[in-house]
DNA sequence: AAGGTACATGCAGAACCGTGCAAGAACAGG
DNA sequence: CCTGTTCTTGCACGGTTCTGCATGTACCTT
């Protein structure tokens, strides 16, 4: 058994079983405890595990659920999401909005997919960190804790240097008359000027959204490419919008 | 079973259940009440739980999960973050490193505890959010995925606009003649930038780390205030740091 | 107040740990 | 092919930590 062999075998065995026991490994392989336990040693001063009295544990042991933990997005946002990740161009830009919604989106995206994600949000950037293709551009600011995206000043201002082709926007209102809106000021701002540095800007609205008004307007329809929706094709509000001349998007 | 395990056991029972009474879980577990009572003794003095007759408590209802959250760190960074909470002042604000040792003292700030925290790492914020007295500030730029912040020279042009009263910064390397070094270029500039712009630099320094090096040199000893280390005070190279004239915060 | 239960403490045996050391394997250089 | 070096491995040893039991005390219940 060569060693590095014996250090991979130490690591899945942490993955698979939640622990290690150094004399029941040792008794297992057919070698030394004290190989083990150097091993042990070895490897919880790279920190790929933590050594305890008489073997070791995972570093976190929070690993072992976490899979299970990624909370399913409701039926509805998941069809405006898969709708969505087919307008992102491969290789190009896409300013993603903070929200529900817009996480959806960020869960949908292929792993492998190239290109560049812009963001005000910490949990997209944090959604994205698995995809290795995927350039990740945070946009920063203060913390609006209620939603969890930078926004404020300094946000709309770092907003200023960017630009993308795409832009996919949540909102919380979507009506024919009163337009796209949210329920917070600063958040409105925000969505302005994300969307005013993309090529296009669509708009993620599941369908429970459709004719709600919030207290402040976004964008007017005029400013928006499209509308993103899993409403069906017969749906009052949805037909409104294409007699207005809004590109609709029906998903699912 | 190992008896860390046993420990985190107790905790995420604790977590889970909100009680635990040391006769069934020694039943359970098929040992001793002895070692189950030690254990509990022990999670007390560590202020993990609240020691009662004929069992233990969460240490505040309020918090069930706070106990199981700490856990997910390795003993001696618990005891780091622990130490760095201290040095933070009310009211006043905290430029957080990324890396598992700043989360860990993100986890360990006290929930109602009113400052600004500023920091480059969306795990940070995110880790934050439930803090409704917390202010928090986010650094953006491109996203460095191996470690899950923003570096690169927007980040670091975004540090310029903030100031702050402490920095509390995580590296790799802690060495004597060295200094404190990290495996990265971009991540040693930008915390250079980041602890510029603070009154004091204290660095989160696990035992582990000390006395190894790493590729890139972040800041020589002079220009930190001091550092935070498990290691106990015999350690060979935290004494010859504190005979370096470097404040040397003993947590433990 | 009394009885039972939970507790802290001390102790002994066992398990575990780190270190030093020597034998052997792998390897580079001559 | 031989030789010296380095690395790995297993063993021995002294020290530390853990565990269960016994004992006397504190606490709760009735």
């Amino acid at each position: 058994m060569l060693a590095a062999e014996r250090r991979d075998h130490l690591i899945g065995l942490l993955a698979r079983e939640g622990k290690i026991v150094a004399k029941e490994v040792a008794a297992d392989l057919g070698l030394s405890e004290d190989s083990v336990r150097r091993d042990l040693r070895d490897l919880a001063a790279e920190g790929l595990c933590q050594r305890v009295y008489g073997g070791a544990l995972p570093v976190s042991p929070a690993v072992v659920d976490y899979g299970a933990r990624q909370a399913v997005a409701p039926d509805g946002k998941r069809k405006v999401a898969s709708a969505a990740v087919g307008l992102v161009p491969p290789g190009g830009s896409v300013i993603l909005d903070g929200g529900t919604t817009a996480l959806a989106v960020a869960r949908a995206l292929p792993k492998d997919l190239g290109c560049t994600v812009i963001t005000h949000s910490p949990t997209i950037v944090a959604a994205l960190l698995d995809h290795p293709r995927a350039e990740l551009f945070l946009l920063g600011g203060r913390i609006f804790k209620h939603s969890a995206v930078a926004c404020g000043a300094a946000a709309v201002e770092a907003a200023q240097n960017v630009s993308a082709d795409l832009c996919l926007l949540g909102v919380t209102g979507v009506h024919p008359e009163a337009g796209l809106t949210t329920g917070d000021a600063e958040e409105a701002a925000m969505k302005r000027a994300l969307s005013a540095r993309a090529a296009d800007t669509y708009v993620l609205a599941s369908s429970e959204k459709l004719g709600t008004a919030s207290q402040f307007r976004v964008l007017p329809w005029g400013e928006v490419s499209g509308l993103i929706t899993d409403a069906g094709r017969g749906d009052a509000v949805a037909e409104e919008l294409v007699g207005l001349g809004v590109e609709v998007l029906f998903a699912g």
